[in-house]
DNA sequence: TTCAAACATGATAGCGCTAACATTGTCAAC
DNA sequence: GTTGACAATGTTAGCGCTATCATGTTTGAA
């Protein structure tokens, strides 16, 4: 006889023989107390404890074809927008019986499907993917996939399944057009990574200067470098030697309008008074800096939020009644585009 | 007889039917396709391609009790420390056969305890968590745990199995003899949240001006609030309410002390003429900030890297030698704390 | 020609759990 | 006292994969 394969862990079978029950009754009085008996419940829990014994997932998702998972692709995990999000996520899944796995994707379309494949190997309970921009492979990996799917960041006209976001074309647009209104009209778009999002808000922001006409491309300044405050100060130092006659500038995200004051402080520029800041996402300094920062506020938590209650009621067969949902945006105007200089 | 619980997916056996071979051939051609005839090989991955072949999880961790899952516990995913130390991870076990679950504690021993026990039940390969304040009972958890460990954040003197960190006191102290250097008489410590490692923080500032007969506890100004860049502002609004002499701030972090320098900026105090500001962690913006901050730089997305690094070796076999890593910091003196004021 | 080593593949038996059905005992209703 | 509804528990057979041992087939050196 060969010798069984035991791994020195307690099993069900071990409390099942502790607690003089069969392993099955240990198996409900885990999953669902009530229906064992109070007197079998008191044992198998005194068993449990004495052996210190814990469940295998493994085990439970291949004997019941379910897990817990909730896979969350994110194309960047130091990002604040990204990090919002997941904290909006984990927020959501705490307290529910789901946990959660996360893949970061670099925002790259091959890391991406790399990860879907990985996440499925896992037959996740639901899946969160950002944006709207999956390759042809892993968009039908979506779709064949069988549980619910959210994209999240952005909302398009053809969702795999659900969908929470905004438009960043529209918000930048009305970024944009805050800008002409106070004043503004040469008015750069300074970005960073570009990013499909970064796109449309470049889109937005060409859309709103045509319109008003007032556009010209050689007000765009934009780097495929990865985001940060620094490049911000780099990106205002470019666009001023190109031209020294901006008088505003819409900034891709945040830390680019951060970094932008910065650098308009140190060449003793005057804020709003010769120069604008516009940001994107409301990040909570923008309000704090001095002058505040105007910005595009977005809900980011929300949407992490809005995606694992979606997720959560389709998994529970409550398929929400508009699978697309628009979480919209608020222009935040403050100091840094006030056209009068401040005292 | 009963009928089998199929579930609709394409399980190794169709593989092998399709390609004509046993599933253990199979099975041997995906971990380890060397074993395998050339001949044999190219059918499987034919049948693999055609059928839309993934594997499953679940029934690989049951049937070789291995997982290839890392686990990671960390506070916060918002807070910049812990994303710098979350890329560090994600930068190292990439391009390796692992994949991270990570588990957001939310700074609560309850919440981490809870995890462990999830995380645990996936029998993980490796194990990271934050810093050296475990709960009993997770303490407890860890050292049973039958997998390596390492503890990152901080260094301590009673590793569970593994350590990368520093030490929060030691280069508090440091920042803090550094304000003093300067010139700096009245030193304020501004904190919030208030976990472990800012009391120790705390600590080291203490040492500081207490060894240079400079301590004075009223200069010390702290909230259970978790941080934040206008938590910074107010902070320093309360401190010179109380202490209007203060002239100088040691922050807890980055976010306080920018927030500092704005609410600075605007009450018109000049820095670092009439205020001093050094922060912890040496974020990007620091040093581009106008003018730009002092901070004490720590090596956050290398304790990622290395925690990984440390924790592949030790599963694959090869302890490293020395299970403590001590990665030091660095007092990266700026404008801020530069006495003359700026011109 | 022979035999062992190397190679390629297969049969079988679990891994630890749960779904599905089966059994037993209890109690109220007729 | 029979019936049936219900509650509590048990038996059995997988879930999809891999460890282990077994078998057949080739190769090359003696």
């Amino acid at each position: 006889m060969r010798k069984p394969r035991r791994s020195g862990k307690v099993t069900l079978s071990d409390v099942a023989a502790a607690a003089d029950v069969s392993a099955i009754t240990v198996s409900r009085a885990l999953r669902n107390p009530s229906v064992v008996s109070d007197d079998a419940l008191a044992r198998i829990e005194k068993a449990v404890a004495d052996l210190g014994y814990v469940p295998n997932l493994a085990a439970q998702a291949l004997a019941s074809k379910r897990t817990n998972v909730i896979g969350a692709l994110i194309p960047s995990v130091t990002n604040n927008v990204f990090s919002d999000v997941l904290r909006g996520i984990y927020d959501a899944i705490h307290g529910t019986r789901f946990q959660l796995q996360l893949g970061n994707t670099r925002y790259s379309a091959m890391e991406e499907e790399k990860l879907l494949l990985t996440f499925l190997s896992q037959r996740p309970a639901g899946l969160i993917v950002s944006g709207i921009d999956q390759s042809r492979t892993a968009r039908t990996l979506l779709e064949t996939a069988d549980c619910p799917v959210v994209q999240i960041m952005e909302t398009g006209p053809d969702p795999v399944d659900m969908m929470v976001g905004f438009s960043h074309l529209d918000a930048a647009r009305a970024a944009v057009e805050h800008l002409i209104a106070a004043g503004y009209s040469r008015i750069a778009f300074l970005g960073a990574r570009m990013d499909p999002r970064t796109q449309r808000r470049l889109q937005g922001y060409r859309q709103a200067l045509e319109q008003a006409g007032l556009h010209d491309e050689s007000l765009v300044v934009t780097t495929p470098q990865s985001s940060s405050i620094s490049l911000g100060a780099h990106l205002l130092g470019d666009l001023l030697a190109r031209r020294p006659d901006a008088d505003a500038v819409f900034c891709n995200n945040d830390d680019i309008a951060l970094g932008t004051l910065f650098e308009a402080q140190r060449r003793r520029i005057p804020i709003p008074g010769a120069l604008g800041i516009c940001g994107f996402n409301d990040l909570e300094m923008m309000q704090t800096a001095w002058p505040s920062l105007t910005s595009v506020r977005t809900h980011r938590s929300g949407m992490g939020q809005d995606a694992v209650a979606m997720l959560i009621s389709a998994i529970e067969g409550r398929r929400p009644d508009n699978p697309v949902v628009d979480l919209g945006f608020e222009v935040m105007a403050r100091e840094s585009t006030r056209r009068s200089p401040m005292a």
